[in-house]
DNA sequence: ATGATGATTAACT
DNA sequence: GTTAATCATCATG
């Protein structure tokens, strides 16, 4: 293990997921993702989440547990990737409490550390389209389904503590990409930050 | 067994 | 703004 941001973190306790979902969502804003491998290091801060919760008709959740969303139901902290549109994956944190079968979507990263390697995985070179969407961040940070469960406060993928910095707002919308229950205020962004995947 | 659908992205017009 | 790519999953029969 190496690089400055790893080494400068502190690992999220369980704790820190164990709670309501959409507090999760907004409080991962400004977190540290990192992920380790064998190209080397990738970093990202966390600028853009979405909550799903019991109840609510767009989560995977929703009609109980089936063979895909099983992470879903089991203890905080652990991450719950699927597969979808037979081409992207995407990251989800799982949160509240075991049973339950809520969990945060991750929609975008502002790359930190290990650009390159970022560029490599995602075919491109702009910063703002390394990890700026849910399917892209996977792809440039190398999570895959041998990921499915894995326990976040354990490498090789951990999220560090981060805050936001002075000045930076939160801002509360719509999910996006959903028709089920569309209108409920359950995505979180830093306003103004390039690295969000949409406007 | 079959069919509709999707928490997306990239490439067009 | 529109659309093709591409297939696992799940509900239905």
């Amino acid at each position: 293990m190496s690089g400055f941001v790893y080494d400068s973190g502190f690992i999220l306790p369980r704790e820190f997921y164990g709670r309501e979902t959409a507090l999760v969502a907004r409080d991962l804003l400004g977190k540290i993702i990192v992920r380790l491998s064998g190209n080397g290091i990738a970093a990202g801060r966390i600028v853009e989440t979405e909550a799903y919760v019991r109840g609510d008709p767009a989560c995977h959740a929703f009609r109980g547990m089936t063979p895909r969303n099983r992470a879903m139901f089991g203890p905080p902290g652990h991450a719950y990737i699927y597969f979808t549109y037979g081409m992207h994956y995407c990251f989800n944190v799982v949160t509240a409490e075991e049973g339950v079968g809520e969990a945060v979507l991750v929609r975008a990263l502002e790359p930190l550390e290990g650009l390159c390697i970022m560029s490599k995985r995602r075919g491109r070179e702009k910063n703002t389209d390394l990890c700026s969407g849910p399917g892209k961040l996977v792809q440039a940070m190398g999570i895959g389904p041998d990921l499915y469960g894995h326990d976040l406060t354990c490498e090789p993928l951990v999220i560090l503590g981060g805050e936001p910095r002075p000045g930076e707002a939160v801002a509360v919308a719509a999910r996006v990409g959903i028709s089920a229950a569309a209108d409920l205020p359950l995505r979180f962004y830093f306003k103004n930050n390039r690295y969000v995947s949409k406007k």
